[in-house]
DNA sequence: ATACTGCATATTATCGACAAAGAACATCAA
DNA sequence: TTGATGTTCTTTGTCGATAATATGCAGTAT
């Protein structure tokens, strides 16, 4: 099959959320906007629901006939893409499986494993090989280098050079740039989350990436923006599969961010750089202590 | 044609000047090594060298029997891989021709256009969006960013950062470490251009490739490491087609060089800064004056 | 016993093909 | 006249196929 037709269905589902019986959905371009897509796809997916008797579809008018049911929707899975797919597998094995660096990855197998082309693997390991894991040998295989402690220090390493920029840069903002309003809505999703940590904690992921991506953002620069993704995937994928004291360091975290928040707000380039150096320090300490002391892989 | 036989003919082409007549090749295995193919590469050329009656192959003897001639060498064009055309072509579309910012890039017209399949082109912009120059809208075109100022600064600003810790690092190697001598042999290499420089100022490119990858690898960090691709991939194209005031600009960077190199033999980070941040801003300098004033493109 | 050759097999790089998704243009309704 | 719809065309994402290249194994010469 050329193509899943994921798009499709990811769409068709977000757009079943829209449905309000009596009324009528949107026009097609603002649909459009609405959920992200082409119009070809959207005239789909009023097609199919129509074929579901959900709408009554006829030009302009298309009246909401009936509420959806668990059963219109596409399984979860049938609507992430293959990339997606690739990475979640890809990942897994090398942060779980027993991955030991030096190990040879096959294209072939690896498609076969998956069920997918070889052209998609393909594709996503020279994507996948920006981040430092893995190398590639022209004519040949591909070479795991492994999520080692060493890999951990130098991510971590540039990721303290980057941001202690990136915060200096965030302090000196003028006070009527965005940032700041969106850094005060964080600063209160914090305080939230914090108010019921023990059932809450997990939410803080979230909360990391969007104050660290925010502050990247006043950097200006689109290799800091971009390196940013690499320590994203890495801390995301580590952290879901590594969940031991979770609760615990989650709290200290957002206790840290606020105080990193607070020193912001000051403007003042040696407070900011005091939080955010104590605070980098610790984020490092936790993802040593979660690898294991001396061996390589995790 | 699925797969062009490049590497065939490139190491054919570097094989041929390993012949001398009466001599017989070595092994299979050792020319393995010595051309940088698998046996079955190996085997090949000599296949065509017997037809070519430039040996005759018996086992383990593999006589010569005459000197090639220019007619046995394939041309070059037939020697480079297809990604190395894709690259090639590609820069010179977005450093030369008008590429303004916000150009669409389309990957069937790209392949079209240097007459090769998608996949290769695909393969190729994925490649090298890490560079930061485009960025793919999926299931859509790619966006040209353009080689402007902003991004010239944005790369010198990273470039900056890392060179400034390699750098330092490099000056706290002990002093058996092999870097020392290469770098020894890089200073000679030089005083030997400077010594003719009219003539052999072209041949800095080289230097100041080789110098710079010295110094990033004392950092032991991966991603400074490669980061310095990018620089090069850029310096590269940029100043192979913009070689204005060149004799005088590389004169003057070899200077900065020799320099440079003495500080970090002092061992002193200090000197090693101020050498270091004095050849990058002027490296910096060269750079935002070959670009013109205030536009967005080259 | 070691290292090379001969042969068979596996994997990569590249292409063309095709459904899904996007984009362009003509037509039509308010 | 503006904006939505109907229609058509183009491009992307993915696959399978195939030559080029690499790799593994068995036999053979030193």
């Amino acid at each position: 099959m050329p193509k899943q037709n994921t798009v499709f269905k990811d769409a068709y589902n977000r757009c079943l959320r829209l449905l309000v019986v009596g009324e009528s959905l949107p026009s097609e371009p603002e649909l459009c906007t609405l959920l992200g897509v082409s119009r070809t796809t959207v005239r789909s997916i009023l097609s199919q629901m129509v074929e579901a008797s959900l709408i009554e579809w006829n030009k302009r008018s298309k009246a909401v006939q009936r509420s959806p049911t668990k059963a219109d929707f596409f399984p979860e899975h049938e609507t992430s893409s293959l990339s997606e797919v690739i990475e979640r597998t890809f990942m897994k094995r090398i942060l779980m499986g027993g991955a030991e660096p030096g190990m040879q990855i096959n294209e072939l197998e690896l498609a076969r494993e998956i069920g997918v082309g070889t052209t998609s693997v393909r594709e996503f390991l020279i994507r996948f090989s920006r981040f430092g894991l893995i190398d590639k040998r022209p004519n040949s295989h591909w070479v795991l280098k492994g999520f080692t402690r060493q890999f951990a220090e130098e991510l971590t390493d540039v990721r303290e050079m980057f941001e202690l920029k990136s915060a200096v840069a965030f302090a000196g903002l003028p006070s009527d740039d965005a940032a700041w309003t969106e850094l005060e809505s964080l600063r209160r999703a914090h305080v939230e989350v914090l108010a019921d940590i023990d059932r809450r904690y997990l939410e803080f992921s979230e909360l990391d990436d969007r104050l660290h991506r925010l502050i990247q953002q006043a950097s200006g620069n689109r290799f800091i923006i971009d390196f940013y993704d690499i320590i994203a995937i890495v801390f995301h994928y580590h952290y879901q599969w590594n969940k031991a004291n979770a609760r615990e360091r989650n709290g200290k975290a957002i206790l840290e961010h606020l105080d990193y928040i607070e020193a912001l707000k000051t403007h003042r380039p040696e407070a900011v750089e005091a939080a955010c150096r104590r605070h980098l320090s610790s984020a490092r300490l936790s993802l040593m202590q979660s690898l294991s002391p001396t061996a390589g892989g995790i």
